[in-house]
DNA sequence: TGCTGTGAAACCGTTCACAGCT
DNA sequence: AGCTGTGAACGGTTTCACAGCA
């Protein structure tokens, strides 16, 4: 059993993806203020990073810099959105409509720059048909499989209970859904070729409770 | 500039953490299932993790097995919450009563051993007074310091719009508050000796979005 | 001069392999 | 024999330091 390196199937290691967000979003910034040029220590600073860090980050994907200079804001914004998969808008559907999977749909943290939320899913027949506060519709989630033809959603969200989570896994994943982002508090499996991000809100309040504990000592 | 270790201020890494939160669950299970001796092999099993890792992980804070047994079931569970401090329940207050908000404090991620939600906090005086579907009252956020002294809460959670979270941070360490998870997508400070666990969830989008795309070569 | 791009060093977490206890 | 606890090897990421180009 080979053990396919389990939960981030990586081809970008997640701590730099996590910095090019954070640069992205500089970068926006900047821009907005009408900015033309910036360092890896500009960009480094603003966010508590390394400068180095930043540029063997760029480095792995290109040269995009200019020696002496620095980056040009615009060129770097384009390029990072390229390669980050952001040059369209990528369509995200939520399995589970309940509280959790309707506060993500109408989150402003999920309606950003790059991403659409196209359609929430669920078994229940006293929710499908009506939409989230946002306006986005409810649907059955027997029809997810039908709509992949049209839909062609990027990534599928699933907002059910632990009990439910693999099955939404196995449909998203057999509806042709290359991504998971899954909130269910149990590890799903990355089928086939799907990334899978498993993020158990539970070890959030585990961890903080840990770092009190051993801090009083 | 000697960076004070930036965001997860770790008395504890944050895999180990992961790590023995997952061996927590495995033991509930086991001992709901009458087992009364589990060793490593088995619990990293059940995980896809590494024997070794976990031994190491336990080792770090004392000796709980036995050679040539593995470990005792209510033993390990016991020893596992003291540590984790999950002896007691830790009070949970959440700043924000938003879709999100609310839907974190009814969520059963949010309600379980060793946590409880006590409250929600906002600034809109419709909201202030009532109370989440599972009943999670409502308070006033200026309220919120003058309740830590009867309220004590361990954990604050940022549930607001990114331009109100770092003043939903200020008040939360002003309140004697100990550790912080914000949800908004900006990185609130670690200030004084609080804990600070930034979950960003446009980050997550973002990262599969990344991996999808550079899969694609 | 100034800042990028990058080899080399340092650091940290993971995995291996085995000594030691039951 | 079986399994823990742990030193040693490994691998990946971060930081340093500098060569090279504008």
């Amino acid at each position: 059993m080979p053990e396919k390196k389990w939960d981030r199937p990586d081809g970008v290691a997640a701590p730099t993806s996590e910095r090019l967000s954070l640069v992205l979003r500089g970068l926006r910034a900047l821009e907005a203020q009408g900015v033309h040029t910036v360092s890896s220590f500009q960009l480094a600073e603003r966010f508590g990073l390394n400068p180095a860090q930043i540029r063997k980050d760029l480095a792995q994907f290109g040269e995009f810099g200019v020696r002496g200079v620095g980056y040009r804001v615009p060129a770097l914004k384009a390029k990072l959105k390229e390669l980050m998969g952001l040059e369209r808008t990528r369509a995200v559907v939520i399995v589970g409509a309940g509280n959790l999977g309707q506060a993500l749909a109408d989150s402003r943290n999920f309606n950003v720059d790059g991403f659409k939320v196209a359609a929430l899913y669920d078994i229940d027949g006293r929710k499908i048909g009506g939409k989230s506060r946002t306006g986005v519709p409810i649907l059955d989630l027997a029809t997810l499989p039908d709509a992949s033809g049209t839909l062609k959603a990027d990534i599928g969200v699933i907002a059910v209970p632990a009990e439910a989570a693999l099955e939404a896994a196995r449909i998203l994943a057999g509806s042709g859904v290359p991504a998971i982002l899954n909130f269910a508090p149990i590890s799903v499996p990355a089928a086939d070729g799907v990334f899978v991000r498993n993020v158990d809100l539970t070890f959030f309040l585990e961890n903080l409770s840990f770092q009190l504990a051993v801090r009083r000592r």
